[in-house]
DNA sequence: CTGAAAGCGCTTACAG
DNA sequence: CTGAAAGCGCTTACAG
């Protein structure tokens, strides 16, 4: 294989100057109908294929977005990835990705690389810790960023957030398992003084609040493992408690097989609700009553808001917020079973 | 913010040439270090940062690899970007993610994006249908492209192949289920007539046969649900089938649930083999015996791979079999319970 | 409607 | 060890 041809191999062929070419690749108006249509016979003919990093050399605006994320292996953060990179491909840009594993340093050097190869914008759901690295360096590089779902820079004029609405999410559960006349409610998963859980447990605590009951939280790692483990805790040393809101839906699952394993009813024993409402939620038995972050639509929404901004150079209000629902199923329901 | 520093910009403010500062960004030895220091210093304080893309026009290379993949909702295609990614990552490349969806018309778009974008390199998981629009492309451009998981196009000279090791892996399972006692073996899910398919479960077919015992292949979705549904038409139709070797963990997760639904109980009554072993196999209660491919180690050698042939020229072989093992936990144990 | 020239930010021989 | 010049494949004014 030689090398590709370029607008001048076509050029050449076509018996038009580069230039024209390159209008005909922007499908300007200025070409007259049979050039362009000559031209475009011999691109076909000799395989011309449009370089676009030469392209952007002299113009910029790549077409490249930045999609940087905390925990990909996640479904949750799966399934907004996924929104954001098929809403970006429908919109005629291409994605770079990376997953940060929750490691700062890791983070900052991911960005740093996007940048390097001259990202238009970047979308991230960040990690916590060492915010500076990361976005002292976007803030240099002067490039659109939009922090998503979890919140760690204050700075809503530089750095725009978005994220669906984890408080009124935790209130709706926590009314949720009022009505159904539980008292005893814990809120389980989550580790403390982080954005998310701040916001998913102040909807949860105000709702105990105005019912005046006293709330009960067992803060921990926001996965399947930990809600395995919290449904022993739960059975043996808070037996009296009979309904939990968990910090997400790995959480709920969790407890789910860990009700399963030691025997404990869901429904009557214990009603669980979760947080995300991923796919699973629906698919696992009992099915998992859970918060609805319409995780998609929420994604493509940011891949949206994301190319307005890049665009038509209008950034977005400084925090948005998404709305949620309640999706109540079987592990909330009086005579569920287990 | 105005526009981004060059090397020209560096060259003024350093006193030297700008070739000098080209020099300096390649750490090239020919370079004395006062004048490299010099350099370095100035970089800093203007806040200079690398220019990737322009770089590249001149030289080719542009770190950019492209990753292809049919389903990234799915975890085991997660599991396994995620480590692909990581993996290109950590050796200085950055990855361009799209997930195609299983539908050819948008992988083939996703691919010629990519081409433009001008990528270094390609690897596919691909989707089944059409395969021709972007394979032809791909083999037009010369970009040098690994095949991964599904076997889609035969020419493994122009494009590697590797995958686990399917085969072995429906041959352990069923090996495992015969030598439990089981002699009505099913094999349920996957669509009939496709790679990976027909691999799984030729294995479990050359087993069934050395034991001399009749097969039964319901084939069927590679999903959650179809597992649900899988479990009621085996426990109304196929009482007597006392094992099941599902296409995939999904499949398998779907067949957990829906034995729970129906209150059959997990071992005693049916056996469950799941295949890819991702993660939630082990958090799943019971436990889900599966045949593990080490899909994020699978990544890890994917990415080393690609990355050395373009590095080196070198290319694979055309064919490349991963080892995998069988995990047994409580799904097939004959005491497990549901 | 089309062509000639300059330039995007680098790297790469080639001199010195 | 460092500088001046050409070139990577395009786009963009500017003429005509």
């Amino acid at each position: 294989m030689d090398r590709r041809p370029t607008i001048i191999d076509v050029a050449r062929k076509a018996g038009v100057s580069k230039s024209t070419v390159s209008l005909v690749l922007q499908n300007s108006p200025l070409v007259k109908d049979e050039t362009r249509a000559e031209v475009r016979k011999v691109m076909a003919e000799i395989g011309y294929v449009y370089n676009r990093v030469a392209a952007n050399m002299r113009s910029s605006n790549a077409g490249l977005i930045g999609l940087v994320i905390n925990d990909l292996r996640n479904p949750f953060f799966t399934e907004f990835a996924t929104s954001v990179q098929m809403t970006l491909s429908a919109r005629g840009y291409a994605t770079v990705l990376a997953n940060t594993n929750e490691d700062p340093d890791l983070q900052a050097q991911v960005v740093a690389a996007m940048i390097e190869h001259g990202v238009t914008a970047l979308m991230i759901s960040p990690t916590y810790g060492n915010e500076a690295a990361t976005f002292s360096a976007i803030g240099r590089a002067g490039i659109p960023t939009l922090q998503v779902l979890r919140k760690v820079v204050s700075d809503g004029q530089q750095f725009p957030f978005a994220a669906p609405d984890y408080e009124k999410g935790g209130l709706l559960a926590a009314e949720h398992l009022l009505s159904l006349g539980a008292r005893q409610i814990a809120f389980v998963g989550g580790f403390e003084g982080r954005d998310v859980t701040q916001k998913r447990m102040k909807g949860y605590l105000s709702a105990l609040k105005a019912a005046g009951v006293a709330p009960l939280v067992l803060p921990g790692r926001p996965t399947r493992a930990f809600g395995r483990e919290v449904a022993r805790t739960l059975a043996r040393d808070y037996p009296q408690v009979g309904a939990v809101i968990c910090f997400n839906d790995l959480v709920a699952l969790g407890v789910l097989s860990g009700c399963a394993e030691i025997g404990r009813r869901l429904g009557p024993e214990l009603k669980v609700v979760g947080f995300d409402d991923i796919e699973d939620c629906a698919q696992v038995w009992p099915s998992l009553t859970s918060v609805r972050c319409d995780i998609a639509g929420f994604g493509l929404r940011m891949a949206d808001i994301l190319l307005d901004w890049v665009e038509a150079g209008q950034a977005p209000p400084a925090d948005t917020t998404t709305p949620v629902e309640l999706i109540i199923r079987a592990s909330t329901l009086p005579k569920a079973t287990a």
